[in-house]
RNA sequence: GGGCCCGUGGCGGAAUUGGUAGACGCAACGGACUUAAAAUCCGUCGCUCGAAAGAGCUUGUGGGUUCGAUUCCCACCGGGCCCACCA
C-alpha cells in the first residue's frame, strides 16, 4: 500500500514553521557550534520553481539537517535575488509595474518551495529589491566611491587616506579631484556596450549574446558610453592568491584563476620616428634598414632610452621579450590613444584610410568578429618604431585583432613565433624573422643577422630572415621549449637599457557597473556642475526606485528614469547648487554580492549586519551553486566582500574570504538526456511532482538521480522505484510500530496511545512494564546492517554522495522486511531516513508516540563492535584469473588461507601438474597463485 | 585554438589507497495471488559457448607499468561544458 502523503506532508510543514525547528538561533544565545550552509538565493521567475533548483535545495538541506541532529547551531537561509531584465521585459510586455510581478513571481516561488518541505530558516527571508535591503547596497557603493585601493598595503582604503602629490596639489582643486576619481574603487569611464541600432536601446552582454539582440534579432553594434566601474582588475592578485585559503572544488578554482588570466612577460617600449628618413619602397620591403648610432639620433628622439610610454613611444606588452629579434612590426589596436593624436598633428599620411578602418571596426559586431576571423589592418604611413634591440625601423599598423582592453592595446609582432601575426604577416607580405636559437647562445649565423651590440657579454643571435610569405612556422626551436632563461636575460638587458621592464597582465576586466535599465538598484550619486560626482548623504537612503508611467528603455539608451524630470533634480549635497541624479541603476550582480551577510542580521536597521552577528557566522562554511556562477557572481562577492573586509566593515576574525568551501551542483535534463526546455516540451514540473508523489518521494528521487555534481536526466519510470521504497520503509515502520502495541496490548493490557501520565514514549510503556524482546540486549539479525548503514548514510552525506547514501537505505530496509526490530533500532533507523524524507520520518516518530520533531533528535550513532566482520571472503586467483573464493577467518595468514585454497576443488584443477612459483596475498581480500 | 569534464549491461548508475567489475534502482522475462488487470510478493537477468559443472570475452580504441588496471601513464577516437584573435 502507498503511504498516505496527502495526510501528512502539509501538517508537519506547517508544524514545523509554527514551532520554528528550522530557525537559527541568535548569535547572542547560541550554544555550540555554529553551521552556515548557503544555497544561491533563486531569481523569482515567471516561468517558476525548475526540477533542477529542488536538488541542492534538497541535498543541502540534508546535510544541514544532520549537522541540526548532530547538535551545531545551523543558518539555512533563504531569500530573492529580485531585481533583473526577465522581470522588466516581462513588466514592459503585459504592461504592469515590475514590483508587482516580482511580487506575484516571489508569491509563487515561495509556495513551490515550501511544499518541498526544505528546511530553510523562513524568518530570515530577504529580498534585494525590498528597500531595507537595497538601503545597504546603495551604501557599499558609497563606500567603493569613499576608497581607494593602496599598491603599497596591497589593499582598499578610505579616499581621505589618500595623499595627493605636491605637484597636483599645486594644480588647483580640479586637478585634486581628478586625481581622486581617477583612483577610486568605484569611477566613471567611458565604456562600449550593446546597441541595438534598430530597437535603438543598449543591452546587457545576456542580452547581446552571440553578437545577436536579445529582443529583434538582429546585429548589435559597439558604443561608447560613460559607466559606473568597480575597480575589481586591483585585486587580480589577491584573488588568485587567497584561494589558497579555501576549499572550492579544483575545477572552481581553476576556472577562476583562468578567468582572472595572469599572464607575466614584458612591457617594452619602441620610440617612434618619422617616415622621411626611410629611404625608399624597395629599401622598406627588400631590406630592414639598419641603423647607425648616428642615424637614430636624427630621429625626432635622440635617445633610445625611455622611462616611461609618451608621444615618442609605444609600449607593447609580450608574454616572450625573448623573441624580440624577431619583430618585425608594431599593432596598435584601432582606437589606441596615439593613433587619435598623430591623426590630429597630421604625422599620420594615409588618415582616411586609418579613419575608415576605424569605423568600420567599431561596426563590427561579436558575431561577425567570431565567425570570421580572417585578418584585416592598415599601415600607419609616416610613423614608424625601432626595435630597440636590433635598431631597426620597422612599420606601424593597426588591426582589430589586438584588443584595446588587454595589455597596452599594442602588440610588437612576431610572426615567427605567433600564429596571428604569421597570418597577419603573410597577408600583408610583411617580413617574417625567425629567432633559430635563444639569443643566450655565443654563436653567430648568417645573413641577414640582428645582432644586438646593446646586449652585454658578447650575446649574438641567430636569425633568419624571409619577406612575405613561403615559410611554414613549425618545429621552432624556441617554441615549445623553456624559454626561461632567454626571457629572463632580455628582460635584464631591457630593464639596464631603460626601454622595458618585468610585467604581470590580467585578462579580467573591470566591473561595469551601470546599467540603463529601471529595474536595479539606483546608484546613490549627484551630478554637480562644481562638484562632479557626489554621493547621496547617508542619511538620504535608501533612494527609493521610484514609480515611472514606463518601462521602456529611452531612445537615448538612458535608463527610463532620465524620464523623471522631477526626481532628477536635486540639490548638491556639498555646495547646494542645482544637480542632477544619476539615472543609471546597478546591475543584478550588486544586491547578490553581499547577500550572505545579511542573512546573519536580516532585520537590523542601523547596519547591514551587527559585527557581533557577522563574528558568529561568518564564514559561510558551505557554500552551494551552479558552476556557471564561477567566473561571475562568486568572483564578484569574493572581491565585494574584500573590500568590505579592507575597510574595516567586517570584523577581522571572519577572514578575507567569505566562503571557506564551495560546492557544485549540476544540472536535471530532461528525459532521454536532452536540456529541458519549453520548446522542446520536455519540462517537469516539481509541484506536479509533489502533488503525484509526495514531496519525500521527489526529494529522495532526486537524492538517488545520479551523483551530485554531475548532470542526469530526469526519468518517470525512475521516479516510481524511489516510491516503492518508500511505501516499503513506511511499511516496515508501522509493522514494526503495530508489533509493540500487540504485544503491550497482550501483556500488559496498555494500548500505545495510553494516557500521558501512564507514558507518551513506547520504550517507556515498555520500561513500566518491563516487556523483554522490545529493549532486549540480545544479538539482532540486522545489528550488522543497521550499524554499517548508520555509518555508511552519514559518511555519504557529509561526502555529498546522495545517491549511494539513498541505495544504502534501499539495501538497509530490504534486509529488514520481517525482522522484529528493537523500538531504539526503529528510531535509529527513522533518523536515517529523516533527512531525505522529512515529513514520512516525522509522521512516524509521532506514530511512535513522541511530541518533539524527529530533526531534532540526536543523529544515531553506530556501534563498531557491531559492524567488524568476523569471516571474510577471499578470492583466490591463479595467474589473475579468477578460480574460487573461500571464506576464512578476518585477518587469518597467509598459510592458514593457502591451505583452504588449495584443497578447493576448481583452483586445484588449476594448479595440477605446475609449480607454484610464487603467491600474493592481500589480507583479507585476495590471494594470487603464479604458476 | 585554449581550459575543464565525461565514455562501465537494454537504461540511470555502484566499485576505499590498484585487489572477486556491474551494488542499488529502472526496464525485461518466468512464477504466485486475482474472474481479469493494476498493485504486491518470489525468482532470473553483462555477452558468447554449454543440459550443467565450467570455460572464454567484457569498463570507448590501441599501447605501457603491474602478480593483478574501470582505477596509474602515453597516444588516439567519441561526447559535453566554459572561454575564445588575451600577444
Amino acid at each position: 500500500m502507498s503511504y498516505p502523503y496527502k495526510d501528512f506532508e502539509s501538517k508537519w510543514q506547517a508544524w514545523w514553521e509554527e514551532q520554528g525547528v528550522y530557525h537559527a538561533k541568535e548569535a547572542i544565545d547560541a550554544e555550540g557550534e555554529k553551521f552556515y550552509g548557503l544555497i544561491e538565493f533563486p531569481y523569482p521567475s515567471g516561468e517558476g520553481l525548475h526540477v533542477g533548483h529542488p536538488r541542492s535545495y534538497t541535498a543541502i538541506d540534508i546535510m544541514m539537517r544532520k549537522k541540526r541532529m548532530e547538535g551545531k547551531n545551523v543558518l539555512y537561509p533563504i531569500g530573492w535575488d529580485a531585481f533583473g531584465l526577465p522581470t522588466e521585459n516581462f513588466a514592459i510586455k503585459t504592461k504592469q509595474p515590475p514590483a508587482q510581478v516580482t511580487a506575484k513571481n516571489i508569491a509563487n516561488f515561495t509556495h513551490q518551495i515550501k511544499i518541498l518541505g526544505v528546511g530553510f530558516d523562513w524568518s530570515r527571508e530577504i529580498n534585494t529589491t525590498d528597500p531595507k535591503y537595497y538601503h545597504w547596497t546603495q551604501w557599499m557603493f558609497i563606500k567603493f566611491f569613499d576608497s581607494w585601493f593602496d599598491e603599497k598595503s596591497n589593499k582598499a582604503r578610505p579616499i581621505n587616506e589618500l595623499i595627493i602629490p605636491k605637484e597636483v596639489e599645486e594644480q588647483g582643486i580640479d586637478a585634486m579631484r581628478k586625481y581622486r576619481d581617477d583612483r577610486r574603487m568605484a569611477f566613471k569611464q567611458k565604456t562600449e556596450i550593446n546597441w541595438c541600432p534598430k530597437d535603438k536601446i543598449g543591452l546587457a552582454n545576456e542580452e547581446a549574446a552571440g553578437g545577436v539582440c536579445d529582443r529583434c534579432g538582429g546585429p548589435v553594434e559597439k558604443r561608447e558610453k560613460e559607466q559606473w566601474m568597480l575597480r575589481i582588475t586591483d585585486y587580480s592578485q589577491r584573488l588568485i592568491d587567497e584561494l589558497g585559503q579555501v576549499d572550492y572544488l579544483d575545477k572552481i578554482k581553476t576556472s577562476q584563476v583562468n578567468w582572472i588570466g595572469r599572464s607575466e612577460g614584458a612591457s617594452i617600449r619602441f620610440v617612434i620616428s618619422v617616415s622621411s628618413v626611410i629611404s625608399t619602397e624597395a629599401e622598406k620591403s627588400q631590406n630592414l634598414k639598419q641603423y647607425t648610432s648616428k642615424e637614430i639620433s636624427r630621429l625626432r628622439r635622440t635617445s633610445l632610452e625611455m622611462t616611461k610610454e609618451d608621444d615618442n613611444a609605444v609600449e607593447v606588452f609580450t608574454t616572450r621579450p625573448d623573441t624580440i629579434f624577431g619583430a618585425t612590426y608594431l599593432v596598435l589596436s584601432p582606437d589606441h590613444r596615439l593613433i587619435a593624436q598623430w591623426l590630429e598633428d597630421g604625422t599620420i599620411e594615409n588618415a582616411k584610410d586609418v579613419k575608415a578602418y576605424q569605423t568600420k571596426t567599431k561596426k563590427k559586431s561579436d558575431l561577425e568578429r567570431q565567425e570570421n576571423k580572417e585578418k584585416t589592418g592598415v599601415e600607419l604611413k609616416g610613423v614608424t618604431a625601432i626595435n630597440p634591440a636590433t635598431k631597426k625601423e620597422i612599420p606601424i599598423w593597426i588591426a582589430d585583432y589586438v584588443l584595446s582592453g588587454y595589455g597596452t592595446g599594442a602588440i610588437m609582432a612576431v610572426p615567427a613565433h605567433d600564429e596571428r601575426d604569421f597570418e597577419f604577416a603573410k597577408k600583408f607580405k610583411l617580413p617574417v624573422i625567425k629567432v633559430v636559437e635563444p639569443p643566450i647562445l655565443d654563436t653567430m649565423f648568417s645573413q641577414d643577422v640582428a645582432v644586438s651590440k646593446g646586449l652585454q657579454g658578447n650575446v649574438k643571435v641567430k636569425a633568419e630572415c624571409w619577406i612575405g610569405d613561403g615559410v611554414a612556422v613549425n618545429s621552432d626551436f624556441l617554441d615549445g621549449h623553456d624559454t626561461s632563461k632567454a626571457t629572463e636575460k632580455i628582460i635584464s638587458w631591457l630593464e639596464k637599457n631603460k626601454v622595458g621592464e618585468k610585467k604581470v597582465t590580467y585578462k579580467l576586466r573591470d566591473w561595469v557597473f551601470s546599467r540603463q535599465r529601471y529595474w536595479g538598484e539606483p546608484i546613490p550619486m549627484v551630478n554637480c556642475d562644481h562638484c562632479g560626482w557626489v554621493p547621496l548623504d547617508e542619511f538620504e537612503l535608501p533612494l527609493l526606485l521610484p514609480e515611472v508611467k514606463n518601462y521602456e528603455p529611452t531612445d537615448t539608451g538612458e535608463s527610463p528614469l532620465a524620464t523623471m524630470t522631477d526626481w532628477l533634480k536635486v540639490k548638491c549635497p556639498i555646495c547646494g547648487a542645482k544637480a542632477r541624479r544619476e539615472t543609471d541603476t546597478m546591475p543584478n550582480w550588486a544586491g547578490s554580492s553581499w547577500y550572505f551577510l545579511r542573512y546573519c542580521d536580516p532585520h537590523n536597521e542601523q547596519e547591514f549586519a551587527s559585527k557581533h552577528a557577522l563574528k558568529y557566522w561568518m564564514p559561510v562554511d558551505l557554500y552551494n551553486g551552479g558552476m556557471e556562477h564561477t567566473t561571475l557572481h562568486l568572483l564578484y562577492s569574493r572581491f565585494w566582500y574584500k573590500v568590505l573586509f579592507d575597510l574595516g566593515y567586517i570584523p577581522s576574525s571572519c577572514g578575507n574570504e567569505p566562503y571557506s568551501m564551495r560546492r557544485s551542483h549540476a544540472m536535471i535534463l530532461g528525459e532521454g538526456g536532452i536540456k529541458m526546455s519549453k520548446s522542446k516540451g520536455n519540462v517537469v514540473n516539481p509541484d506536479t511532482m509533489v502533488e503525484q508523489y509526495g514531496a519525500d518521494v521527489f526529494r529522495t528521487y532526486e537524492m538517488f538521480i545520479g551523483p551530485y555534481e554531475m548532470d542526469a536526466p530526469w526519468s518517470t519510470k525512475d521516479i516510481l522505484g524511489v516510491r516503492r521504497f518508500l511505501d516499503k520503509a513506511w511499511n516496515l515502520s508501522l509493522t514494526q510500530i503495530k508489533n509493540y502495541e500487540l504485544r503491550i496490548k497482550n501483556d500488559g493490557e496498555y494500548a500505545l496511545r495510553a494516557p500521558k501520565d501512564v507514558a507518551g514514549r513506547v520504550e517507556d510503556v515498555v520500561k513500566t512494564l518491563s516487556l523483554p524482546g522490545i529493549d532486549s540486549e540480545d544479538v539482532q539479525p540486522y545489528d550488522y546492517i543497521l550499524n554499517y548503514s548508520i555509518k555508511k548514510v552519514g559518511e555519504d552525506i557529509d561526502n555529498m554522495r546522495f545517491n549511494t547514501a539513498v541505495s544504502q537505505l534501499m539495501i538497509l530496509t530490504n534486509e529488514l522486511q520481517g525482522k522484529p526490530m528493537r523500538s531504539r533500532d526503529v528510531r535509529s533507523y527513522l533518523k536515517l531516513i529523516a533527512p531525505f524524507a522529512p515529513h514520512m520520518a516525522e509522521e512516524l516518530w509521532h506514530q511512535l508516540g513522541n511530541d518533539s520533531s524527529i530533526h531534532l533528535e540526536a543523529w544515531p550513532q553506530f556501534d563498531a563492535t557491531k559492524i567488524v566482520e568476523t569471516e571474510v571472503t577471499i578470492a583466490v586467483q591463479v595467474n589473475g584469473k579468477l578460480r574460487g573464493s573461500i571464506k576464512a577467518p578476518s585477518g587469518a595468514d597467509e598459510t592458514v588461507v593457502r591451505k583452504t585454497a588449495e584443497s578447493e576443488p576448481n583452483v586445484q584443477k588449476h594448479l595440477e601438474g605446475k609449480t607454484i612459483k610464487k603467491v600474493i596475498y592481500v589480507k583479507n581480500k585476495i590471494l594470487n597463485f603464479i604458476v
